[in-house]
DNA sequence: CATGAATGAGGGTTCATTCAT
DNA sequence: TATGAATGAACCCTCATTCAT
């Protein structure tokens, strides 16, 4: 009868969790707009005033979501990277790393678009923050790269910038009106198009 | 009295263009969704009911912004291309036709995630016509390309979507966190992914 | 040229009445609210501007056929009822007589419970005052055949307003869900009821 | 703060009877298209989205309320009927406990004329069946009775159905322009028609 | 005078948010 | 603290009426 008791069989639930996790796999679905709070509720199994003892509003819900997942991507490209090693080294070793979390980067991305779309400024300014810390990693170790001769001569934010979204296009636009691709697959079309070009040699 | 007569005073306006224009106008600044026709109405300085004289639903007035976009990509690309010349010829050419009507195409882009997030099948179905039509074209000059030998072996379709993403990278979603790239800086990048590669030689 | 020349071959239309006969129709068949402004001009091929040089409002207009309906049925009676003849032949002489026009008195019954639906108090009273006239004239029958022993002692105006209801019901509510009658069939009835009662001798 | 302690001091409001009875009075009053759910609302003194709570639809709304007056009748009729005894008890004895519902048909009535105009197709057959249930029992009657020769040959549907629009006249029809019959004589009106007859013998 | 394009008030419905329990 | 019934602003669409031509 108390839940405090010592030796609690049944732990208690952690309904903040719950409630992301719900949202996670909502917004990921059916996107922001068509995502209700009822539908999170209920997928969390909680009551709908429930999510707004941990979130002011549906936005800030989204935010928190999109802030986890951009710590997570933080995460493994400072996992990964190691300036000892080549530029292309580096890059698909974090590459093969982020691919591990696809399904929730599929979702940033299915959002971004969006948020920009509907979302109040706030929102469309914490979409922007999420980005700018990939984007900013990429510029630098770009900048790094040229510097050592690594790669050409070239603008490194827009470079950065088409990195990024070949990255997006391959791991989630394309599910869209297609079968997803295999890690394998990827890996090479980044290479294809980052590395060598098409033209024949 | 005569409408015909020399020094016409007034032109009268043409309503419907006032609409389409808006309308284009309204989607492309603030998505599907969040474009009411109360707005539609306003911008275009025509009552809301006017919109519904020309256009039975929200989705229809959409619908044929969508196919404008479309049928006039369709005829660049018919115009530009020729055989006789080389892959990349064509490609930049026809590229560098299509950037004349890049705000037009930054709508296509940033309707085509929305409407799959929210449209009706209807609408769906529209977009996906709208893209298949460029990818089918891509499809087969790759395709072409390869048989050639002017680019590399690859997997045709991913390549030519990764080669629309990227032209949508560069035209319109760079804009929404950067001033527009100029027509140079947006050719000599295509360039850079796709003929040279990243890589010093 | 000038259409008031002699000898004008092409007679004037006479849009008013036109827009009567439509109305009429258009009324009739889809009732008072579905029948927009839109269809009457239609029908009654003129502009939808036409209508308001005849009539005020939709209410007007329908107001204005109302009125011809019930000043045909006043003629008729005032034609067929003759105090030298008995109660009962005169009701069926003007019953056989109303009954040629029975398809328009559908209309005023279709209408009239609709009317007190939607209609401002206008149109409510113009209603009532189409009615008055019919339940006015058999209130007076109904109470010279009481007094001259005709029929039974009653409440004269209770009386004449379940006569009236039951033609009503006979000649157009019937109908709705049933093949019409036939004239016979409601003279039947109408005697059965009326005249004769149900109760076995 | 023990709601079920003595003396209990607000009982709870019951907002879907609070809305069905907002509704059947405005409807019973406006009719169904001149209802609107604002309106319905403000009368049941709720918010316009409570009553979606309950109703998916303004028509399902309508059913329901329909459904209830059609329940309610039914239920009279099998209590009422005993075949003992003869036609003319039994329907007098229904017709006494029906006028107690009075009100409630009232609506009912007003509506069957207007859906037919207006309503859905699902409405329609909504209503049908209403008035079915209705029908079909005074027509097993009326059949039974002419069977037993009780009452003379006649039509029974055609009979059936003049008998319910009497009853339907003189409960509700009548109201509109008069006061309100007395039970009395809706009862002394009734015998007249079907039993009697209005000639004197 | 005849026209029909233009209008905008008003309708039903959705859903993020609140708050009494 | 957790709940979900209640809320009402805001959406898309209809149609009687107006008015420039």
């Amino acid at each position: 009868m108390d839940k405090r008791g010592e030796g609690r069989i049944i732990p208690p639930v952690d309904r903040k969790k719950q409630v992301l996790e719900a949202a996670t796999q909502s917004f990921s679905l059916f996107g922001y707009k068509a995502t209700t709070m009822d539908q999170v509720a209920k997928i969390a199994n909680v009551g709908k005033g429930t999510i707004y003892t941990f979130f002011d509003t549906k936005e800030q819900l989204f935010d928190e979501i999109l802030l986890d997942v951009i710590s997570e991507m933080k995460k493994i490209i400072e996992r990964e990277v190691d300036h000892q090693k080549v530029f292309f080294d580096n890059l698909f070793r974090v590459l093969d790393s982020l691919l591990e979390f696809r399904s929730e980067h599929e979702l940033l991305v299915k959002l971004s678009q969006e948020v920009r779309d509907f979302g109040t400024p706030q929102s469309q300014e914490a979409m922007t923050r999420v980005e700018s810390v990939i984007l900013n990693y990429l510029d630098k170790e770009v900048k790094h790269a040229i510097l050592h001769q690594e790669i050409r001569e070239c603008d490194s934010e827009i470079v950065s910038f088409l990195m990024f979204k070949m990255y997006i296009a391959l791991t989630s636009e394309w599910n869209k009106i297609h079968e997803p691709l295999s890690k394998q697959q990827i890996q090479e079309h980044i290479r294809l198009f980052l590395e060598e070009g098409l033209a024949v040699q």
